[in-house]
DNA sequence: GTAACTGCAAAATATTTGCATCCTT
DNA sequence: AAGGATGCAAATATTTTGCAGTTAC
């Protein structure tokens, strides 16, 4: 665990500092996705406010993290998939969103079904947001 | 149209006052959906900061607006559909964001497949964000 | 006339930037 | 030692709240 983590960072050339173990491991920790307050509430006053926003976009730009497009508009991270890379993401997978709980779930095992497109409109990246009650709301 | 504005806002029990039917027609004259930086720009000094985010607001809870999930978590809103009403949103359709030129669009054509949830899992609704180069950008 | 809506001021919150210091390599 | 990362302070941006004045009905 504690060597997959140094392993992410090192392949994305970062170099090995606490606060980006520390948030890393949470995100591997965690089933769901994370926001910036949560990272900031677990870690304590651990890490500075600025740190936390800084490590966040190193890791959105690195593809280790992606941001989840959310009804609510607030901000959430979760795991990229392995396949991401520098300014290459593939998360075509599925995010479920409890409104009861607020707990964001990445669905890895449900495949996002292919769109048809109008012509003319070329798609990058698919999300799907799924927004409902979860299953231990339900 | 103008009619059209006045009836709606009278549908929702809300009364006519300039900026509500302003902001409205804003969004029925846009194909795409709005920011509140929109707004205010387009507006020029007409409104208060302050009267777009409770308008937006008030539109949103009536189900007249609603705001559209993005991957970069700006906050945008669209117009809803016809079926919408307070507190009960129907808006499973997919919204194109383009990265080129920002804009985004409802495809309303379009329909969301449906997703197989795990077990103990509720859908109250979907929202399917597909970004990517649009139509002029391409 | 009354309730609802707006504008202004200000508070609260969220995010970004600059810079000196500290840590990793 | 050198470059990058962090922490602090402060600047900016965003959103919310209170209240007095105005407008719709």
């Amino acid at each position: 665990m504690l060597y997959s983590i140094i392993e992410t960072l090192k392949k994305n050339q970062l170099s090995i500092t606490d606060s980006r173990k520390k948030i890393l491991e949470m995100f591997i920790r965690s089933k769901g996705a994370l926001a910036h307050a949560d990272i900031e509430h677990q870690s304590g006053t651990e890490f500075d406010r600025v740190t936390i926003y800084r490590t966040l976009q190193t890791f959105v730009e690195k593809g280790i993290i992606h941001t989840i497009p959310t009804a609510d508009n607030s901000v959430r991270y979760a795991l990229c998939k392995d396949e991401c890379g520098q300014g290459q993401h593939h998360d075509d997978h599925v995010h479920f969103i409890c409104d009861e709980c607020g707990t964001t779930y990445c669905l890895d095992h449900v495949t996002v079904p292919s769109v048809d497109l109008p012509a003319g409109f070329k798609a990058t990246q698919t999300d799907l947001v799924v927004s409902g009650k979860c299953m231990r709301c339900n």
